[in-house]
DNA sequence: CATGTCAACGAGTCGA
DNA sequence: TCGACTCGTTGACATG
């Protein structure tokens, strides 16, 4: 995604809704895009750098790992297919979790369409509906918990995305409308400027002028002369001609 | 559970 | 063709 939703929703409306960067720019991204984020060189360090349980809070790493995920990926082809496929499948992610990089698990065609499917039926799940899709899908729990969390949130950044674009019509139209309105505003305020007599003496609520054959009419009045109040509507369009000539 | 973030990964682009 | 790189997607995790 190339704009931020910022940009889009630069409405004046004050939505206040703020939208990071397709979703999330990971460090390592803003890293090799330029931003300035600190890569640091501790490329002597061997194994896991930063220790298992801190990996995640150290992005500073990132680009070292980045460096390497080309060549493990190559390597992986070569020679760890099978054990790739396996936390593919998601079946071996239990093991996986021993301090190592967060593998990411790729989940089947099949897999995704079940969980889309029952992400149709119920946005969210009851225990019992989580551990039999789980075993369904052969994943764990936990997965599918997530899975359908991620969902979840996605899902309202899609709609609120969607929102956003409405709102900013509905304040072009509105703006328009407005400055449509001030417009005529000011021709009838140049109107009245020229024929200040005719605006004395007719009150105003039952006048209906004409701009084009320069005529009021429109007045209720009862047989005693009495102005009644007007059951049509004050405004007509002044650029369209009266409806009442 | 919502939200924010990290990071693995695939696909696309580009220059050598 | 291949490697380097960018970018979007998405599984996983942390936090409130």
């Amino acid at each position: 995604m190339d704009k931020g939703i910022e940009d889009v929703c630069d409405t004046g409306l004050g939505l206040g809704l703020s939208y990071k960067e397709s979703v999330s720019i990971s460090i390592d991204q803003q890293w090799r895009r330029g931003t300035p984020v600190e890569p640091s060189l501790t490329l002597g360090l061997s194994g896991d750098p930063f220790g298992s349980e801190s990996k995640a809070k150290q992005p500073q790493f990132s680009r070292w790992k980045y460096c390497f995920s080309v060549k493990r990926k190559k390597d992986m082809r070569e020679d760890e297919a099978e054990t790739h496929e396996k936390v593919l499948t998601g079946r071996a992610s239990d093991e996986e979790e021993d301090g190592g990089a967060r593998k990411k698990l790729r989940l089947t065609k099949e897999q995704s369409s079940l969980l889309e499917k029952s992400f149709k039926e119920h946005t969210t799940l009851t225990p019992k509906q989580k551990q039999a899709l789980a075993k369904h899908l052969d994943l764990r729990p936990r997965q599918v918990e997530v899975w359908f969390q991620n969902r979840r949130a996605r899902t309202k950044l899609k709609q609120t995305e969607v929102d956003c674009v409405f709102l900013k019509k509905c304040f072009e139209t509105l703006t328009d409308e407005n400055r449509r309105l001030q417009k005529e505003l000011q021709e009838l305020k140049r109107l009245k400027y020229f024929q200040p007599s005719t605006h004395m003496k007719i009150a105003t609520t039952t006048l209906r002028m004409c701009p084009k054959c320069d005529k009021t009419t429109g007045r209720d009045e009862d047989g005693a002369g009495n102005i009644a109040p007007s059951p049509k509507p004050l405004f007509f369009n002044y650029f369209t001609h009266s409806a009442t000539c």
